[in-house]
Parts: C-alpha cells; sequence; structure tokens
DNA sequence: AAAATAAAAGACAAAAATATCTTTTATAGA
DNA sequence: TCTATAAAAGATATTTTTGTCTTTTATTTT
C-alpha cells in the first residue's frame, strides 16, 4: 500500500507528536529506536518532511524534532502526498498510463470505489488524534 | 497497490483469457503487446503462473498461452496471491510486524476496514468477467 | 527422423528503493 | 568566543524490483 519510506514517516509523525507534546524536542536517535527504524533512513525522512514543512526541527544542542500546533493537524494524506506522491490517490490500479471514466481499465471501477474509502479516510485521519491514541495506549508503535 | 509484475499479470491473464475463449493460444509476443509490457517480462511472469496452474500453456509449433475452463473462473485474489503474496490481504498498513486486534498499530482499525473491501473485491472479480466486459468494449487495456 | 517453432529455464543487467557513512552548518551553553 | 551537540547535506553502498538475453526442452510439421 506504502512505501517503507512513507510507512517510516508516517510512524515517526506519531511519534515525534507524542514526544513533543510538552513543548520539547526528540532527537534522531531516540525516534529511530521509539518506532524501529533504520537511524540513518529515517533521519533522511525527516529532512524531507521539514524542507517541506511537514515537521519542524532545529539544530544544536536541546535541538531536535517537534510539532507545532499546525503540524499536529497534518493529515496522513499530507504525509502520503509528501513521500510516495499521488499514485495512491489517481493512479491506474492496473498501471495503465491510459485509464479513467472515459476509458477504463479493467479493473476502473472496482477501484474508484476502494480509492475513494482510502482517500478520504487519509484525509480525515490526522496525526494529533492518532498520537492521542498512542498516549491513552490504545494503540501501539513497537512491541512493548 | 499490487507491484508492476502484478499488475502485468492481471492485465496478461485477462488478454490470454479474451484471445483463447475460442479454444486457441496466444503468443508471448501477441501477449506483451496487447498488454505493452516488456516482452521478457511477462514471458517469466506467465512461466511462474503456469508452475502453479493459474495459466495454461504449449511448447511448440501452435503452441501458446491459453485459459481452461476452470482457470477462467481464478480470481484476481488468486493471481495478487501468486505473485504479490498475501500482504495486501493481512500486513499491517504501517509496516509492523506485531500489529492485529489485540495489539493494534495506529492505524489498524482505519485499515481493518479498507483491507477487508479490497480482499472482498479481489475474492469476487474473476478473469472471466472482467474478459466479457473487455469483449464488450466497455473496458480497455491499452491505449487504442 | 529432421527442421522449425514456441515456451521453460537459467544467467545477466539496469533501475529504483532502501540503508549507511562522512562532512558541514546552526545553535546552545560554558 | 570556544566547545559540544544535533540536524542538514552530500556521497556511497546494498538490496529488491524490473527488465533483457541466451540456451534448453517440448511439440508440431514436413
Amino acid at each position: 500500500m506504502f512505501s517503507k519510506t512513507c510507512e517510516y514517516a508516517i510512524r515517526a509523525m506519531i511519534f515525534i507528536a507524542q514526544k513533543s507534546k510538552d513543548g520539547s524536542k526528540v532527537g534522531i536517535k531516540e525516534i529511530a529506536k521509539g518506532i524501529d527504524s533504520p537511524e540513518y533512513f529515517i533521519a533522511k525522512i525527516l529532512q524531507e518532511l521539514g524542507r517541506k514543512g511537514v515537521v519542524q526541527s532545529m539544530k544544536g544542542p536541546t535541538g531536535g524534532f517537534y510539532l507545532d500546533n499546525s503540524a499536529r493537524k497534518t493529515s496522513l494524506a499530507t504525509i502520503v502526498k509528501a513521500v510516495d506522491g499521488d499514485n495512491i490517490f489517481s493512479g491506474c490500479g492496473l498501471g495503465l498510463k491510459q485509464c479513467s471514466d472515459k476509458h477504463p481499465c479493467p479493473l476502473h471501477h472496482e477501484f474508484t470505489k476502494i480509492r475513494k474509502d482510502i482517500t478520504s479516510m487519509l484525509n480525515k485521519t490526522r496525526v494529533g488524534d492518532l498520537q492521542e491514541e498512542l498516549d491513552q495506549k490504545l494503540t501501539f508503535l513497537r512491541r512493548d
């Protein structure tokens, strides 16, 4: 469904939301451990998300990653688009370049419904909400 | 959603269903052209599907690929499983190894519904049905 | 039986995704 | 102002996916 990069990105965003909710910042090592991802790899991903303004960061001592109030309202759709592009939102399920309502691939109609559900789910799910459920231990980002 | 390999596989299966409905067989070159895929690549994929009994083939002159009556009833789920495995049916949306109803990832509940829809769609959609729509020019496998 | 045909099998190549390491830049605190 | 810290940037490495080519095997036709 999502690329590995995108999976890490979403997990990291939720983790950062949790760790920075009191105004503090969280370092890349703690993030990598917290979401069980390769350290250097998630660093690259967050760098890119930082450039796009999806996550905030500060260099230097006491620096790290955090989410401001606006970033907490980021939808999953925004993250997915930033990382994987919008193939999942609009690409053809069978990989055809030419596929549309007017010129549908054999799976077009079946996919339209599913894609609509996915899009709506990603649009309405926000990082802050997922973080709250995580806080309440209703959901988990790792084994322990 | 699917790997490129899987997209080609589904497209090829529908194409073969169409071209072999009168009992004839279709060669790999015609398939590759018909679904706009790399010839040697789709050959490999069909080889594998052949081994698994999803598609039928014959070597030698007048040989080629075809679908018997039972193969026409193959669901997309069968093809997807044969090619991509069952990650799409059961894997965690965020890539966690440990993710279940009891120990859900932050997206688990949202994904459960979507995955259910995808699974049911893939299970009930059969190659033969898609081929009929293609025959009626209600859907297309290529531009022209 | 020999020749021609077409898929199967095996080896190889290129591209993309994933992962790692090193150097540079910004910031805080001594 | 100097040092330590942590992210940014850039370069490199590995793995997986995708794509290609060559040789072998099975089958039909002559």
